[in-house]
DNA sequence: CATGAATGAGCCTTCATTCAT
DNA sequence: GATGAATGAAGGCTCATTCAT
């Protein structure tokens, strides 16, 4: 490594130390991972965290932020490749395709929903963030652009806006899962009311939604 | 002073306690208090706290558990007075001003659904959250039981779900708000697609969840 | 020890961690002195040392401004106690006294005097600085009384600032001690000019000082 | 870019560096500055600056030395140009305009002096310490040749004392001013008795010492 | 010689929890 | 049962200094 970083190494540490944690956060909860931590797993001092991020809270707001650039684009190249989508049923199923990945795939970003603004943002950078959410911001527009272009009832803002819902059904229905169990331990219990099958609500809850925004626009026209 | 306190005692100093984290959580995120804080407020010391709670994050969890206790007693005590609940729209209408209480008056009970898993439960005590969930899992079923008895659509479980459902949608809207501010402060930009007007997002969420429910029962009948 | 503590023992469990800071304090510079040191001599608990002082500097500032008053005080017990101090000439043996006693048994009030601006105001308690200091005028002031009551030539305000001056005097000639050393090392020098034996130069400037003011407030009649 | 900087480009290097911290330390004290500010200030990178000090205290104890040296170089020229001082009265007035000086365009010198020992000592470069204070002494034995021959009453030693009692004096009373302030805020206080006007004070301190001195040098002839 | 990324020891400080009284 | 003083692990973070390029 060069003594003096490029633009694009600095970023490309920054990732690095950020996916240290990114792993760190799959198995432990964000009070259970120490700065120590993340810089042991990410193979840097102690020191050179803070040289690229300035409070713990900053690294995972960066997760969060740079995780939704990624779904969201990926999610764009989805929809840019799929060309057979035309009507509001394959536009459901696409979305629900959607959700399945955001599920499967990027649970992170859900349970970092949840900590944003009662835990990350008490001690996170403000304008890195707000730097953060414009970029999302303008991603998510370019998404929606490219899907009011096909799907003729849904303007830019409202198709944007859908994928706001989506993380909010998603994340809202992870706030409730686990009734059952106690920090990942089973209950001796069978709250069957309480169990949730976390891709096939959401699934319900979103094509519900769907198909009701589909009536009100169509009613509106 | 006396040296032993009679159960109805006890409890009422428990909820002092709970009442000052109460009153503290309102202004403040779960970080940001301490039990020293709590300690002044409820007007004890600070090692009376732990006669009544073994951690910090149980007091949380009990404010958590016995709120939506409350709430749901009485949802359940307004449906009871409500005798001209019969259709599935005048059961919509009722579900949407249970959506208007929850936001309106206990958004404390929403915004600790967002914490339990990542934050209380990894110290929470077991046998007390247990014994709490059980508790609630009683009344929400009653509360199912009571709604079912109406709405033909709706068996006891469904019924009882379907509350699961309601603070997933709204607290899964409350993580997703605010994303035109940073800690309470608004920033300097105009994310109209970020923007979230919770109780009209939420009433319109459960109103096409609600429908398409509709649909669906009635359609494997 | 009682588990409750009197505001008496309190205030002794406070000098006894004072006492242990300045201990540390005749044989290291501030800097070198860590809380750590400081609860190990101490013999009580880091966390302790923050129950008593919000800060190290705190400590510090403590020493100082506890310091004077000791300081003071016992000027005031020894000039009343010495009756026969009617003259001028008497009154200045007496405050050379007061030197001999100020470099010999205070030099940390002296080296604290040097820190107090630029290094403890930046993190001591404003509120705990202000309450130590209006304690201290009050004494000073007492000791002007005093001492104007039989020095007819000084007026109550002249007496006091006497003190201030002598301070002065005496920290300002440390300031400038010891340049034929390096940090306690002798250096292979003989900067005869540079040497400074304190309690000579500070006699020496403080007799000038009093003899001019002497001959100016005489003037002044 | 060279490779090899000629004796005079590094000399000038050196001092772009110091001049830097001075500015900086005009507005901060000490600790609060970095080295990071520094090169930052000066333009240079953070490594730079240990190719040309040792130290972050070997920068102040470089702005002490070589600010002494040019402060009594001034003195010097200043002596020198002015021919007409003669008398103990003459003198008098040369020295007390001398304060004037120090005080109103040197006071870095002043806070720097009550810095040396306690934290300047404690990580600066001893020989390269000793090299300044070598020719800091130089200067000042020249200082007092100079007044020697023109004023009788002195010798070359206690002449270039004075200066010495100067700083003495001057810096002494900084270390006592500003009692009725915290950090640069004032309290709500009226420590009238606490009250310096430096130069008021440093004046009459001075006068009197030159006072008593001639005194005590005639009584000695 | 200049650079600035990396270092990591060391710092102060917090705060939930304990426990002697 | 109530108290609050004492605890001390644990934490985030700073910053002078190093050194590979």
């Amino acid at each position: 490594m060069m003594y003096v970083l490029t633009p694009k190494e600095k970023e490309a540490k920054k990732q690095l130390i950020a996916a240290a944690a990114s792993k760190l956060f799959q198995k432990n909860d964000f009070n259970q991972i120490s700065m120590a931590q993340i810089a042991h797993e990410s193979g840097v001092a102690k020191g050179t965290l803070f040289n690229y991020f300035k409070t713990k809270e900053n690294i995972f707001m960066y997760l969060l932020l740079s995780g939704y650039q990624d779904y969201l684009t990926e999610v764009l190249q989805r929809f840019q490749k799929t060309e057979n989508i035309t009507s509001w049923a394959d536009f459901s199923s696409f979305i629900l395709e959607q959700n399945h990945l955001l599920i499967s795939q990027r649970t992170d970003l859900l349970r970092l929903n949840a900590l944003r603004g009662p835990i990350l943002e008490t001690a996170a950078d403000r304008e890195q963030t707000l730097a953060g959410r414009k970029k999302l911001y303008e991603i998510n527009r370019k998404l929606g652009q490219a899907i009011a272009e096909r799907i003729s009832l849904l303007s830019v803002k409202q198709a944007s806006h859908l994928f706001i819902i989506q993380s909010a059904i998603i994340s809202g229905l992870m706030n409730m899962m686990n009734l059952d169990e106690f920090h990942h331990d089973q209950l001796p219990v069978d709250f069957k009311v309480f169990q949730i099958d976390l891709e096939q609500e959401a699934n319900q809850l979103m094509l519900f939604y769907l198909q009701g925004l589909e009536q009100k626009l169509e009613g509106a026209k």
